[in-house]
DNA sequence: CGGTCAGTTGAACCTGATCAAGTCAGGTGG
DNA sequence: CCACCTGACTTGATCAGGTTCAACTGACCG
């Protein structure tokens, strides 16, 4: 244990250290989206969930596909993405954490994480040793509920994102991904975010070329549906967008 | 409540009762799957977990989206589909249940079925009303990490559905979900088994056209890597097959 | 100031969709 | 028992969306 994890957790661990040893869930803005806000206070011992915190540069790795299953991850900031690391090409990225969201959780089944974890953007996540997290669910039937409705979530996901692959164009896969990106990074739908993902990770996960992804893109600016500069994106026909992403195909008319 | 099942539902508990109140798990070929073994016989009282037994028919729904989340259904025999009714065309097939499995995991998080659930072939499913089994897991830690298993097992699954949508070619697709078919039709790799679903519910799993599976399953047969009869199917060359499904892509050989 | 990495743009090609007949098995009713 | 109907599947010809290959631009970083 520990082989791959050691240099990059010593700079983490002391990170964490340096902030004050503060791993309580009390102040974190994320409560009630990674753990029920009502039983933190209440029950247990909170702030001996998270053992620690790890703070991730860019294209760091969290978790690698076979790693032990330990822990659940919390992101605290930034944005991650899940890898699946087929046989074959540079992995597929399965889907993206948001703060707030929990990484690893299919990592249960088999006691080792069937996907990768890697930070997209400089990030922090909070690890939580599964083994305290399922001794405080089985004291405190509102976090057991509370996690059977995170990894409910995760499978009602997968089916989500399996929808645009299926059945989508590729405008409209691109046109949904930016409407759900929108809404999950400021879980809200700010028409106004920025596109930490490289256009290769974005087509990865959405089954297409970055090419693809580039010229679909550029269609939407040209469409004045979106407005980009760099990396910040805003949409500025939400109605438009969406009608967009849910037309039967072909043209936005005919027939 | 009750309008759409009641019909249904009658026949299907008259059988139930029929069956002489049977309900309990431990004579259950499945047991172990559904639930942990060690834990039936010991703990709580494992034949109050199933409250009862439906029989579906062929294309009878056992669950619709959007309706309310109250258990989770066991199957005992048959093959189950999980449909995504997309806004668009006639849903979308987002994986397929085997006896042993749980279906209607993913209606925990919000308390309604995101996805419908309908029979495949004639069936028999076990509910499981799942306040019962949150509550008998809260008293036993074994079945506890085996609920939870059984989530992590299903967000794996939607990862790896993603994989053949995002990256292969229609002959990979095939190859690829024959293998898996026949490897949980009989959890073992039998090399012989029945492919109940039509061309279309395959093909909408894959994001195929009915033509296009049809016109593959031809190519394999005309490869001598399966032998087709009807709805009866073979696999001849079990590596070949995999070897097929796996490869970089284009032809088999080449470059 | 060269090097690299992310993205852009163009042209040719190929896979799977689409449209359109047609086959075949099973079930139904006469 | 046969005629008919329906639903599942087959097969062919054509078409188009997305990939591929390739060259090029432009930031950013030492």
């Amino acid at each position: 244990m520990g082989t791959r994890s050691a240099p990059l957790n010593a700079a983490a661990v002391a990170a964490a250290r340096a902030a004050g040893e503060g791993l309580s869930c009390l102040g974190c803005p994320h409560l009630g989206v990674c753990m029920p806000a009502q039983a933190v206070p209440r029950t247990g011992r909170p702030d001996r969930l998270v053992s620690r915190r790890l703070l991730l540069q860019r294209r760091e790795p969290l978790l690698s596909t076979g790693d032990r299953f330990t822990a659940v991850y919390g992101v605290r900031r930034g944005l991650l993405k899940g890898v699946l690391a087929a046989d074959v090409a540079g992995g597929l990225v399965t889907g993206f954490f948001f703060p707030g969201d929990l990484a690893g959780l299919d990592g249960i089944a088999r006691d080792r994480h069937p996907t990768g974890v890697l930070a997209v953007t400089d990030a922090e996540v909070c690890v939580i040793p599964f083994d305290r997290l399922e001794a405080w669910a089985s004291r405190a039937p509102a976090v057991q509920r509370h996690l059977h409705r995170l990894l409910s979530r995760e499978i009602g996901r997968g089916c989500m994102a399996l929808l645009p692959l299926a059945r989508l164009t590729a405008a409209q896969r691109v046109a949904d991904f930016l409407l759900r990106f929108a809404a999950a990074q400021s879980h809200g739908s700010a028409s106004d975010f920025v596109l930490a993902p490289t256009l290769e990770e974005m087509g990865s996960h959405l089954g297409l070329k970055m090419e693809t992804v580039s010229r679909v893109l550029a269609q939407l600016v040209s469409q004045r549906l979106i407005a980009r500069e760099r990396r910040s994106l805003r949409i500025l026909e939400f109605a438009d967008l969406d009608r967009l992403a849910r037309a039967q195909s072909a043209g936005p008319e005919a027939r």
